[in-house]
DNA sequence: TAGAGTCGTTGATCTAGATCAAATTGGCAA
DNA sequence: TTGCCAATTTGATCTAGATCAACGACTCTA
């Protein structure tokens, strides 16, 4: 690789027209001048170890952020101290949005493993979103997609079998992930089985044992974090023909 | 009464600056000018029969919903054919921005009781939003709003016992039915313990048991339909302090 | 590379709340 | 009014999945 290939390269990383992300992520649909507009507007990468923060539960909103690599949980805590994960979030997904009501985070986003992303202060976006009838409608589009999702996981929570749970949450895993050009039947899981299970509202051991029994009846091959799915239309069925896309994080489409 | 006060009071019911829902309603935080433009794009008035849809599944966007009296039940379908109701709506709500992402409704709603709603076209809000920052944030605060109310419910479904979940959701039409002005103690409720029991992710048996139970204990009276909040500080109690808002629609504060 | 802590799996038991069944009540159409 | 249908209540039983318990496997630290 030449001197002059690295420079471009690392060109190609800064801007959002060249992202690989591009067409997922919040410019879609923009026009180039459009794009420029919110190109200038973002403060490129930010790294988050494991376990780092991005927002919690009470940070006033100052970013949205776009999620460049890695994955994060975002999660409530209930009046008795515990956890409850309302969503994970992978590349291309805008995480933050929920800050927009309250002026101030009412979730906490930690990240699941080393993750990068970019940051949009939001005053800024919300005053392009003016002057760019297209972003307006983007932004519109992100968070009423966002409550859909929220909905199919309370449709999901309130009147299906844990079975069904979690081969909707395997699947809705594995669209997300071929969204983002990997292979859509073998994956890995950034997340822990208690989280998978608090998501899902079951017990750990619930998860643990469906998947084993996933894996007896030739449906999928788990190795720990590692998921392969052997059978696709089976896991369908299972799922009652839904993925849920719990991503509580705006997606384009 | 006189001729004179008649005009002046149909007068009065067609306008947002003196509509009895002013402060719960959209054009709360409106400039007078502002309002004046929001009150040129709205069709006013529209009622809606027992059990009629104000719009369905599918439907394609034209229209949002603020609901001036009465009340909805807004529900998906799921690949069973069972409803699964998402939320109920009471007056001052904006119904229908579920439509944005999809530019059709993603969900049913259907009336409880006679209701009436001002219908706002979408299309010359989300224009009119531009031209009015403040319309723009207050949307953006709705739709972020209802997330919140979401998660909330979903975090009821996944880790809270029945008793919780029950309380909480009185305690919710409590809040709400007081901000209209409304008794907080004393209440009726539109929907059947089947919707309820629905929402909630529980069987109608468990519903009606529950509330017999909260009658022994000198918590409610509950005659049909009609409730009494006899000690609210144990309904709290029991809620966990936490009130679910089981709006599935907007509401500004 | 030992040791400690966390995470995941599997088995045994228990229970909250579902399901099934039946009686009661209320609303409403004819 | 009567009769019918839908909604609600209450009781009896059943079960999906939680909880409790124990152990094996990874991972991180020192």
């Amino acid at each position: 690789m030449t001197d002059n290939q690295i420079i471009k390269l690392s060109e190609l990383k800064s801007h959002c027209q060249n992202c690989s992300l591009y067409d997922l992520c919040l410019p879609m649909g923009l026009k180039t001048g459009d794009l420029d507009s919110l190109d200038n507007v973002i403060k490129r990468r930010q790294s988050i170890n494991k376990n780092n923060f991005l927002f919690r539960l009470g940070d006033s909103l100052k970013s949205v952020y776009a999620i460049r690599s890695g994955s994060f949980k975002t999660y409530l805590i209930n009046t008795d101290g515990n956890e409850q994960i309302v969503g994970f979030s992978l590349p291309g997904e805008l995480l933050g949005m929920d800050a927009i009501g309250e002026n101030q985070h009412t979730c906490t986003a930690k990240a699941l493993e080393t993750s990068s992303v970019c940051e949009i202060p939001f005053d800024r976006l919300e005053s392009l979103a003016r002057d760019i009838p297209n972003l307006q409608h983007q932004l519109f589009r992100l968070l009423s997609k966002e409550i859909q999702q929220d909905q199919n996981l309370m449709l999901l929570l309130a009147q299906m079998p844990a079975e069904t749970r979690l081969a909707s949450f395997l699947l809705g895993m594995s669209e997300r992930l071929s969204k983002r050009g990997y292979a859509a039947n073998e994956f890995n899981l950034s997340m822990s089985r208690g989280d998978i299970a608090n998501l899902l509202g079951m017990a750990v051991e619930t998860i643990s044992r469906l998947l084993s029994h996933f894996q007896e009846n030739s449906l999928l091959n788990v190795e720990r974090k590692h998921i392969t799915i052997l059978d696709m239309d089976k896991l369908r069925q299972l799922a009652n023909h839904s993925a849920v896309n719990c991503s509580n994080s705006s997606q384009v489409s």
